[in-house]
Formats: C-alpha cells, structure tokens, sequence
DNA sequence: CTTTCATATGAGCAAATGTTCATGTGTTTA
DNA sequence: TAAACACATGAACATTTGCTCATATGAAAG
C-alpha cells in the first residue's frame, strides 16, 4: 500500500523528499512574479531593439523611431512600459525628451543572453 | 536651411551623427529576434518556476506538477516550448520523463534578473 | 494482451499584448 | 498668440499566448 501523504507520481520512495526540499528553496511568489515581468520587459523585439539603441546612447523618442524604423506611436508606447520598469529614465531637453539606461542591469542581463544565443 | 539627408527630429546638428553610428553598431535582426525570443521563456511565470526547480534539481513531469500546483498539461505544454528552445532537456527513466536544464546559461540570466528584482 | 500510470498533444477559448490611427498635451518659434 | 514640432495616450483591432478539457501515445505491470 501506500500512505504517502504527498503522493506523488505513485512513486513508492525518495521523490518526496526531494520535492519537499525544493518546494522550500523557491523564492516568494511575488519574487516569481516580478521576475517574470522583468525579463517579458525583454522578450519583445521592439523593447530589446530600443534598449540596444540606448545601451550605445541616450536619444531622444524621435531618433530611436527614425532609427528603428518604427512609427512614433509605437515606440512612446514601449517607452512608456519599459519606464514603468525602471528600465529607462528620461530627461526633457528643449523639444525633446531624452532617454537612457536606469539601471546597469539592463546590460549584464542582455549580455548574459547573447553569450547563449551566439553559441 | 536643412539639407541634411538623413533629417532627423528637424534637429539641425549633431543627432544624425550619433544616430548613424549607433545604427551600425546594432547586432543583426536575426539575432535581435532570438534573443527576444529566449527572454519570452522567463517572461512567463510557470515556465520561471519550472526552471528555478530544475536548478535544484532534476526532476520528472509529474513531480514539477505537484510541487508547482499547476496541471500536469499545462506544464507539459510548457516544457515543450523551453524545449524547443534549448534550455531544458530530458531524459526516459522508466514510465517517467526526467527533465534537466539544457544550459548553464539559465542559471546566469536568472541570477541577473534577481539581482535587479532584489534592489 | 489488457490495464494502468506518465506524458504529449490538439481544439477551443479567454486574456494579454503590440500596432495603428486619431487626437491630446506641452514646448518652442515665428 | 498662432503655428509647428516632439511626444503621449486612448480606442480599436488583430495576434499571440497560456490554460483547460478531452483524448492519444507509450512504457510497464499484471
């Protein structure tokens, strides 16, 4: 028979000691969560193109669309996610808002992800 | 007067400058678009789960289902899409399908993440 | 060989996402 | 102050995405 209380797979042994150990080494769900969001900020190839742009140089909103190649709309709507992610800061200057790297991370984590897609 | 060809933001100086030089200095779209694609695996937060159990360790459908709390189809209809990119792998180890992470790359993007996560 | 357990997969659906289009806001210049 | 420029934003729409449900596959145990 089995009594496992943790029933798992109908697996008669060492499983569950292993799921239980595992289950307390996860971070809170609100760690997973916001995780999750920080990396969908570069799972998009619009918001990855812009940050690419931006990691050689600030510039301002009708630059990064002129150099992209992507209409005005577009972009100030991406812009505008990636700023709620503390991703991008920008400064007003003139006419023109100008607009940078937040934080240092941005580039390691892409970093990290070119190495894995470069072989 | 503005004859500037590559007239951008009507700005009558130094932009365009820039604006090319960083243009060039972009990687290819094909590699923007895989690497947009590999951060769509994190940005999801069942398959970020996944992956921080298979970094303890390795471990089979069925038991990633328990400990998650998520149906075993839908973990499976995610395992098959990080499959496909590369990042786990798996294994036949009698009626069950061991799954592992493919690449030790995972580990330093996620490391990364947190690190931003985590102030 | 039939059943059972572990996993895979397709169809269907609801929610999230990204774009365009039209228009609003704010700043500079004529 | 009016026009022009840079940017933001809301609505509408098409796509993509992730889940559930039902069912198929495949190995193992009886």
């Amino acid at each position: 028979m089995d009594d496992n209380l943790d029933l798992v797979c109908e697996d008669p042994g060492s499983h569950s000691d292993v799921v239980e150990k595992v289950r307390r080494s996860l971070p809170e769900d609100d760690t997973l969560y916001e995780l999750a969001d920080l990396f969908k900020m570069f799972g998009d190839s619009t918001r990855m193109k812009i940050m690419f742009v931006l990691m050689e140089s600030e510039m301002c909103v009708c630059d990064i669309a002129e150099l992209l190649g992507i209409s005005q709309s577009a972009i100030s709507h991406q812009l505008r996610i990636l700023k709620q992610s503390k991703l991008i800061s920008s400064r007003r200057e003139g006419k023109n808002i100008v607009c940078f790297l937040a934080d240092d991370h941005v580039r390691s984590i892409i970093d990290q992800g070119l190495s894995h897609v470069l072989e």
